[in-house]
RNA sequence: GCCCCCAUCGUCUAGAGGCCUAGGACACAUCCCUUUCACGGAUGCGACACGGGUUCGAAUCCCGUUGGGGGUACCA
């Protein structure tokens, strides 16, 4: 049997990180089977619907990597499809069309409210007489068509994650709506429950797959297999992302949507990794947790998704980005790397090797990309110094370790770089000796060596790691320069001290 | 309320009746590396919701309780 599986959002949000995921778990059986993975949006609600959510949805797909072999296909462009199956179930006498007032099913309601029983639809209109039907056309009714559903059907399927599932045909709500309200004898607009089944029905999913929110649509849409006289496909309840407090996580939570994990510097790869993680686990010694979709795919199946919802978890999405990173040569690193600062307003010289050098500097402390503008700033900007810069200057024997090594840099400026393939490792190895090379001749300690370089060449206490930092400004004289600077802060105070 | 689903460290999970003194990852703590913050390495802390069965033996099977979640539309 081929594969056939289908993500199908619907336009009324941006893509959320939950309708992400189950196309994650959709591609990744697609592609473990070889089938085809095809893409649907779900448009039939014109109110809510937007073309900027579909753009975003597709966008977002694109973005993580999830591409669809068919569609997109729009279920607005096929509502004769739909109208001809309502008819025909219409014909059959398997639907009919129901009269009732919306004041009058919400009557209904709380009256079965009051007597502690599930609201349903008491299916008064299923075996209306001509005349009555005529009487409410009369009053200008407008109709909705209900699909029959027998009270003592029972229904179950298998499911691929949750085994055994079985359902009562009285506890599906009574006769169900398959089309809204319309004149006369229209067909309205059809519904999601109906048009999802003719759907998958004639792009003949084979697997549908989709969020545990979907298990009590399967029982009506089981129902709507047979009157429709096809073969019911298997389902896949894959479980919920939670928010912290464990519900559904919904926009409510803050950040859920793919867009705003992009807009936070987290990668592709990793936040596709992190989903599948959440809800699938990776056979043990085959795989590790740091994968990429090609990855998941080889070894993807229901046999390891969890039946229980997971909560989502910013400290290991993070780790994980982080690790994505870490893994990243430096050329593609720093393919990532450069339009973040371009856009943080940096003046990226236009030098690559200076730049992979950065990146891998950089590159070992990040977890994401959008953390690289203030992790860079010393690089691209001019140092300011901070209070305990300031205080650290003012100690005695600085001003001499600054002397020297202004003197220094300012000699080996007049070299050029020689450009060799471990220009960086040489470069560092060089700094390395000069600085233990000073350390005997002025007799300090290295300690305060390394502080008092740090502090006069990015003006902070932290930072990246020292040698490596200074072979960088080095490579773009940056080093005497920003010492003499140092110099002059030191002159400056020691003149306002004395008087 | 009613129906359905679920239940292992704080979190994500491994676990298919004996390989379990319950394994891994994140987080946390300590130490090492290191001028610093990270990264990396090592160690530690830490869970089978509860009660009954079944069995020689249960985290695993059954029943119940409790707890959580989902659904309950002329939304998807």
């Amino acid at each position: 049997m081929t594969v056939r599986v289908r993500i199908a959002p619907s336009p009324t949000g941006n893509l959320h990180i939950g309708t992400a995921r189950t196309a994650v778990f959709n591609c990744l059986f697609a592609r473990h089977h070889q089938g085809q993975f095809i893409l649907r949006i779900e448009d039939t609600d014109l109110e809510r619907s937007r073309p900027e959510f579909t753009e975003n949805i597709l966008e977002g797909l694109k973005w993580l990597g999830l591409n669809w072999d068919e569609g997109p296909f729009f279920q607005s462009e096929r509502m004769e499809l739909y109208r001809q199956k309502i008819q025909a179930l219409l014909v059959q006498g398997l639907a009919y069309r129901a009269y009732d007032a919306p004041e009058e099913l919400e009557a209904m309601r709380e009256v079965q409210k009051a007597n502690h029983e599930a609201p349903r639809y008491d299916n008064r209109h299923r075996d209306l007489t001509a005349e009555q039907e005529a009487a409410f056309k009369a009053e200008g009714r407008k109709p909705v068509i209900r699909f029959k559903i027998e009270d003592d059907r029972e229904i179950a399927w298998t499911d691929l994650v949750r085994g055994k599932v079985s359902w009562k045909g009285r506890d599906l709500g009574g006769d169900m709506v398959i089309a809204r309200a319309s004149e006369g004898s229209d067909i309205g607009q059809p519904l999601y429950n109906f048009v999802v089944v003719v759907d998958d029905i004639d792009m003949k999913i084979s697997h549908v797959i989709r969020g545990e929110d979907h298990i009590s649509n399967t029982p009506k849409q089981i129902l709507l297999y047979e009157a429709l006289g096809t073969a019911v496909p298997e389902f896949a309840h894959t479980p919920l992302i939670l928010n912290q407090a464990g519900a559904k996580l919904s926009k409510r939570d803050g950040v859920t949507s793919i867009a705003d994990f992009q807009a936070m510097g987290y990668s592709a790869e990793a936040l596709a990794n992190y989903m599948t993680l959440l809800g699938w686990s990776p056979p043990e010694g085959v795989m590790e947790e740091i994968f990429s979709l090609d990855q998941a795919a080889q070894h993807f199946s229901f046999d390891r998704v969890n039946k229980a919802g997971a909560k989502f978890d910013w400290d290991k999405l993070n780790w994980l980005n982080g690790q994505h990173l870490r893994r990243l040569a430096p050329s593609e690193l720093s393919q990532q790397l450069l339009p973040v600062w371009q856009a943080a307003g940096y003046e990226v010289p236009d030098d690559a090797v200076w730049l992979e050098g950065l990146c891998v500097l950089l590159g070992q402390s990040l977890n994401r990309t959008t953390e690289a503008p203030a992790m860079a700033q010393t690089f691209f900007v001019e140092p300011t110094f901070e209070q305990e810069a300031v205080d650290h200057l003012k100690q005695p024997n600085v001003g001499i370790i600054i002397q020297t090594f202004e003197k220094l840099f300012r000699e080996w400026e007049k070299e050029d770089l020689p450009m060799q393939e471990d220009l960086w490792k040489k470069l560092e190895e060089k700094i390395q000796a000069a600085i233990h090379e000073q350390i005997s001749a002025l007799g300090v300690k290295k300690g305060l060596v390394m502080k008092t370089l740090r502090m006069a060449l990015t003006g902070t206490k932290s930072g990246p790691e020292l040698v490596p930092t200074i072979a960088l400004l080095h490579a773009h004289k940056e080093v005497a320069k920003r010492l003499t600077q140092a110099n002059k802060i030191i002159a400056s105070m020691s003149g306002s001290a004395d008087t």
